[in-house]
DNA sequence: TTAATAAGATTACATTTGTAGTCTGACTAC
DNA sequence: GTAGTCAGACTACAAATGTAATCTTATTAA
């Protein structure tokens, strides 16, 4: 079955990745680590934080006075759904052309490459 | 240098496949091509087309009585700008791990596959 | 006990995007 | 020459997004 996941705007994103690294947290835990990577406002985080809930995408515990937050979806998932719509768009569909354009790009060291073959080796028995 | 070009949004990049395949067109061309992959308005795509030559992403032709339009950057070009922000967003720029992911899905053939391994296989020679 | 504070709820407002519709002026078929 | 048509210009309007500020209420420090 395919999930349908809510889509998660590109702040939003930013905000999911906090929570992915590590949740439950609380608004001003989520607020302290994006003051690191963001000039946002505690206002701003706060609402995008909020809108993840309206959206279903990220829970809230009220047990406790201050509200602490988790995602509802796996980072793997999201990445998957939205990677899967970004290639149709972008690439229409073949995965590959992107594949191909971007081991021929330099952001990929040695190590990366080797990893990468290996995988590769790996694939085609696995049917 | 890294050319900067304005976001292109999702319903646009639509439209930028169907310049990028054949261009110049006039804007009841590109009607034409997209009223066969979507069901938009005949307006709406020439909003779309207009909004594209605003934000100089197409050019206009204002030559003839008839404008054709064509795109100021190349696919390649906005592919890897697009996939640039994407992937930094989603896989906090480890292009990697998105390869990784991608590359042990089911949706790459065989035939895929032997190709990536060559294009691996050159790699890391050409530095 | 009273005033400051802090968290959550509510409201705000500009820009971008999706999705068109109307207005205008030139050309075209009678 | 007059009415319809068509391209281009301009206008419209709701939803999503970016980016917060204000209002309310409970707790805390003096």
């Amino acid at each position: 079955m395919v999930i349908n996941i809510p889509s998660i705007s590109e702040s939003e994103w930013e905000v999911m990745n906090i929570l992915w690294n590590h949740s439950p947290l609380t608004a001003n835990e989520v607020i302290a680590s994006l003051q690191e990577s963001t000039d946002w406002k505690p206002k701003t985080i706060r609402t995008l934080l909020d809108r993840l809930v309206y959206k279903n995408v990220v829970g809230v515990n009220k047990d406790q006075k201050v509200y602490t937050f988790y995602p509802l979806y796996s980072q793997d998932e999201c990445q998957r759904a939205e990677t899967e719509s970004f290639v149709k768009r972008i690439y229409g569909g073949a995965l590959k052309s992107m594949l191909v354009q971007f081991i021929q790009e330099e952001t990929l060291s040695d190590e990366d490459i080797k990893e990468l073959r290996s995988i590769l080796d790996k694939k085609p028995d696995e049917k």
